[in-house]
DNA sequence: CCGGTGATCCACT
DNA sequence: GTGGATCACCGGA
């Protein structure tokens, strides 16, 4: 069973830990997210109201919110009512499947080899594994044909919780959701300039 | 640790 | 329309 996507980013991130996230040959287990909220989360991109790139998180939720990032593209799972920005990032998965093609894709901007538990390791890493782009801003994850998120096959035995990875605004609110059985959940790092609320 | 990265947003012309 | 600050990152040393 997939998680009501409906509901709040703080209540559907940690049963997003487990479940799997599917573009053509490849498929990859969540292990490590992060809920964003709308309206008090400075952290958020939905914090001073909608623009051009955060409109999908305005929308309904079941879609998926992507944008770049120096360079890298990392994605969001919609969540709330329309009219409720609130989502949740995907920060590290497991390859389950199409481990051939989700190396190709990571190797071919790098100079080493990539480990199988490093394939979808950080934000930008599983987007990249996947082939996930822009081009897929917006794409509903339960009906559209090109990227689904399906229902866990195996949750974690233990979830862990902590502060968000790198956020420079709300860095210490307790909204990053891992499984801790998992070697591949990304390193956390405290922004350099890292404030409280 | 450090440098590259490139879109986006806002305050200004 | 433009300039500069900002940023939920990555790779290699």
């Amino acid at each position: 069973m997939l998680p009501d996507l409906s509901r709040h980013s703080l209540e559907v991130a940690p049963l997003l830990v487990g479940c799997r996230l599917q573009l053509g040959a490849v498929t990859v287990r969540l292990v490590e997210v992060e809920a964003y909220e709308g309206g008090d989360d400075p952290a958020s991109h939905a914090y001073r109201g909608q623009t051009r790139r955060n409109t999908v998180m305005f929308g309904p939720s079941g879609h998926l919110y992507v944008y770049q990032l120096h360079g890298s593209f990392c994605c969001n799972v919609v969540c709330g009512p329309a009219g409720i920005a609130t989502a949740v990032l995907l920060r590290a998965g497991e390859v389950e499947a199409g481990r051939e093609e989700a190396t190709a894709r990571r190797e071919a901007r790098r100079a080493t080899p990539v480990v199988p538990r490093d394939l979808a390791r950080g934000p930008g890493n599983l987007c990249r594994a996947l082939g996930i782009t822009t081009e897929h801003n917006g794409a509903d994850l339960l009906a559209g044909p090109v990227v689904r998120l399906l229902p866990a096959v195996r949750t974690p035995r233990t979830l862990g919780i902590g502060p968000r990875v790198n956020v420079a605004t709300a860095a210490d609110r307790p909204w990053r959701f891992w499984d801790a059985g998992s070697a591949s959940v990304s390193v956390f790092k405290r922004h350099p300039r890292a404030m409280a609320g």
